[in-house]
DNA sequence: TTGAAAGCGCTAACAA
DNA sequence: TTGTTAGCGCTTTCAA
């Protein structure tokens, strides 16, 4: 039993091949009578078009790759169900790839889905080795939009979020709130989100004639901002409200206070960042400040199908985070 | 300036095309002159074989889909990147897709990667409609495997992990430590897994001539598990120790029973169930039972491959969890 | 509205 | 060790 082709169905139906191919395509040009014929032909042989044959044929693939560098961060989930579903909406295929710098060596780097043309364009998503990665693509003229990058300046199309309006806005709730001793904890000093994030915060607490009590930077993650918020409590520092970089972070503030008998929100509210799937779980529920994940999916979705296309005059695009009140702040009380 | 082909490679090498074929596929039959004249014409082309072309006189893509339903889950992760390598030593690339079946109508749902013959195999992690899944592609005749099914006695071939036996040393662990009150929270019954840890957790107690203190079934997640041991504590039932059927489960009845005033684990102590990311990173950080990751990869890789090779007797695959013990649990003070 | 013919770029017999 | 000759299965001019 072999593999049915295109020629089955032009033996089943008596039309020609290339009016089998036209039905395929969905050409107008075809008679109603023989169209039916066609269909009926492919329904009965359960014929399906082969894939390398086509792209061979038409140059295009129908592919969009995206790159991850992790399975571990619950936010990309938003992003890569909108490309899937924006993608699909444009008779494109999504096909994700863990791209992990690490285990590439620059020599075998090319070994992954992307070395030839598999694809017709790329979302990268928050990239590593974000240079090297453009040059590479530029080199192959892959069409390619990336997420939330991290080079200032770059010359590629970029999906942002604004994540300096993100860290002043998230001060400026808590300083709505009535707080004025407010501490901030962020990552690690070279993410320009973490930078940006940092200058909002402080912008925010400048215009309100405030300064910060106490700024400490770290790495991501629970134990972390557990380990910050130690440090504070053991050196005497006790802000009334904390900004976290990011939602581990501002788990593991909670924690540590927790753990010292204070209470969150009552004795101290915390604010985190990207709205993690725990975010909305833990008790008390975290106020944070999230991304606009889907709209990040379909922007990248429509600027590199503009790029495939050929469209010149594509700017990179710059969103709005926002935030999300939940338990985890509150009013000062005195 | 055009695409260029092997034909390019052909002129500038002054060989045959023939010959700079062997070359790419690494043919022994080239002499080392004229294999170094088609190297040398490759690499001032910067020329990369075209991969439809290539598929298509193969009849192979040299690629392996996984489908994934959600990037949500923390452990997916360990086993990706596993198969990622994995596949990569054995020369194949791989390529994600998510199958989210809510989105997928019956008719659209081939709409997706692997629609046509994009993959030489496909490894299915978790399906959430495996029934429907497994007969299309068998229909399709597409080498499969699936990690963590759900049917029992599924005619697939599988790559699962004991989650009998990972209920059942969780209990132990727990009876190890003196407890005798002991509680379990427990997943939505239809999941085979959340069947087998439970047949699991009361076969260890039986056989120390216990029964359980308390056993109540929910939906997975931290606040599912907050709200059943905040149930627990306002009926009076306080285990002294709980077997929590999932790590967010385990998270939630933690954060209720401190919420409470007990501490953990000197009061009460918690066991999960996943290891996923989080749950070294809480404090105290979570006891629980890992499923091998690493090896759920590698083994449903070898088993695919050796599908597509057309083995024939391959075996399904039953692997071990470990105890990791962390800081969730400990000895019963009296 | 249809069809014949010429590729798309590569691999794989089969000879030489 | 090399090259010649057919395809792989489809799309796409170009005529009819």
């Amino acid at each position: 039993m072999k593999k049915i082709s295109i020629l089955d169905v032009v033996a089943k139906s008596g039309v020609s091949l290339v009016t089998v191919s036209r039905v395929l395509n969905n050409a107008t040009s075809v008679r109603e009578i023989n169209r039916q014929k066609v269909l009926q032909a492919i329904k009965e042989l359960d014929y399906r078009p082969n894939s390398a044959a086509r792209s061979l044929a038409r140059g295009t693939t129908g592919l969009i790759g995206l790159t991850l560098i992790t399975l571990k961060d619950t936010i990309f989930d938003g992003i890569v169900q909108a490309v899937n579903e924006c993608l699909e909406e444009n008779g494109y295929f999504l096909a994700l790839s863990i791209f992990s710098p690490t285990k590439g060596d620059s020599d075998k780097q090319n070994n992954f889905l992307f070395q030839e043309d598999r694809v017709d364009g790329i979302i990268v998503l928050s990239p590593l080795d974000e240079e090297r990665y453009v040059l590479e693509l530029k080199r192959k003229k892959i069409p390619f939009v990336i997420i939330d990058n991290h080079i200032e300046n770059t010359s590629a199309l970029t999906v942002n979020v604004d994540n300096y309006l993100g860290g002043y806005e998230a001060t400026k709730h808590l300083l709505s709130l009535g707080h004025t001793r407010i501490g901030h904890v962020s990552g690690p000093e070279h993410f320009l989100s973490v930078r940006e994030r940092r200058r909002g915060f402080e912008k925010a607490l400048a215009e309100a004639g405030l300064s910060p009590i106490i700024v400490s930077n770290t790495d991501f993650g629970i134990r972390c901002g557990f380990q910050i918020a130690k440090e504070w409590i053991h050196s005497g520092t006790i802000p009334t409200a904390v900004f976290a970089g990011d939602d581990g972070l501002a788990l593991g503030v909670m924690e540590a206070f927790q753990s010292e008998g204070y209470r969150i929100p009552q004795d101290i509210s915390v604010i985190g960042y990207d709205d993690q799937v725990f975010a909305s779980e833990i008790h008390p529920r975290l106020t944070t400040i999230r991304q606009p994940m889907e709209q990040m999916g379909q922007q990248a979705v429509r600027l590199l199908l503009k790029l495939i296309q050929g469209s010149k005059r594509n700017a990179s695009v710059l969103l709005q985070p926002n935030l999300i009140v939940r338990e985890s702040t509150s009013k000062l009380l005195d």
